[in-house]
DNA sequence: CACGTTCTAGACCGACTAGTCAAGAACCTC
DNA sequence: GAGGTTCTTGACTAGTCGGTCTAGAACGTG
């Protein structure tokens, strides 16, 4: 046996998403992660790799827990309608309060590094999948329960909230007026009746 | 008088334009934008000042050209409804085709930048700005044109469309299956009816 | 307690970063 | 053609980048 590591792996990991999340994967240097997550930059290397596969293993990390959460938010309600409408309702708070992590790591890495890092690209599809997969219980539920015409088609319906997610996420960089937000909510949900 | 400079400002900007939208602002180095734009270093400096100043150049030459392109499909055709199916299949199109341009200058610099940068948030907001007005003036054409009802809030469903433009090409960037990108378009352009 | 392993610490690497400067070339006006 | 201005050019700066390496500290096992 050998001497033990004296950080926790995820604590620190916890550390690293919020220091993407906030900047972004570029604008991040190692110097900027050495200190937020307080270890040292050898121990960086030796626990998670190069950047590249920190920033896949921070990617991870938010699906576990970021995403996680948004799940159970559409999980929470048994009124499919209520869910899709509690889940947009919890997005805008978060836009309207949440400071420099405002956004979403995911919108902000298949913008930032979609295109040009395909295991960056195959994270995010998968953080994506889980969100429409989500989205398509949920619409079942609904549907099931009579809140939703039986013709429509929910992987559509499913996709669409998907990307409605990511646009008002886009907007929310930008936008901070709650009007605003809650008009593009409202248009958004009606697609539902 | 003096020398005059050897080489066209808009022209050598246009590149800057393609070299900032593939690669984003923090990845694309001076060195990139030198060899993009084929003039000499110093030149840039003098002709552009520093990078950032660049960028937002860049931003409003996006606007009078990608910008100004988009609204024109708004206004190109009298039924409002057409016009705006136009749009979004073209926005399709774009992102099925456009390679490494694939996706939107203001997208990425939303995301990238809005909240690190509020000269570029401003320059952004300009942008999605305008892009709201086009769809407004579209929608109320189709209103006067009866293709919509006229108790719809033109407004909201103006920043709709806006949000939904930017969450499109968000998942563009990850998702180049037209089916998928159909399917959103198809639910979205429902908000209408 | 000694060994072997794996940790942490700080110094270090070449490459690249954004940005500057001095010198000379090219042009216009007079 | 002379003078003045602004261009282009290549060299240069200090600082930062991602990543590595060696030395020594701290632990579990025998």
């Amino acid at each position: 046996m050998a001497r033990p590591r004296e950080f926790d792996l995820e604590e620190v990991l916890d550390r690293a998403v919020e220091t993407f999340w906030s900047k972004g994967y570029e604008a991040t240097s190692i110097r900027d992660l050495v200190e937020s997550m307080g270890i040292h930059r050898a121990s960086l290397y030796v626990a998670f790799g190069d950047k590249q596969r920190l920033f896949l293993s921070v990617l991870d990390r938010y699906r576990q827990m970021v995403v996680r959460k948004l799940l159970d938010i559409l999980e929470a309600r048994p009124s499919g309608r209520a869910a899709i409408r509690q889940f947009f309702a919890t997005v805008v708070e978060h836009v309207l309060t949440g400071g420099p992590l405002r956004g979403c790591l995911i919108t902000n890495s298949a913008v930032e590094r979609g295109l040009s890092d395909p295991a960056t690209a195959k994270k995010v599809s998968l953080c994506l999948t889980q969100l429409e997969d989500g989205f398509y219980a949920t619409l079942l539920r609904a549907q099931r329960g009579g809140e939703l015409d039986q013709r429509r088609d929910l992987r559509a319906l499913a996709r669409y909230l998907t990307s409605s997610l990511q646009g008002l996420l886009v907007i929310g960089k930008i936008q901070t007026d709650r009007a605003v937000l809650e008009d593009v909510v409202e248009v958004t949900l009606r697609a539902l009746d």
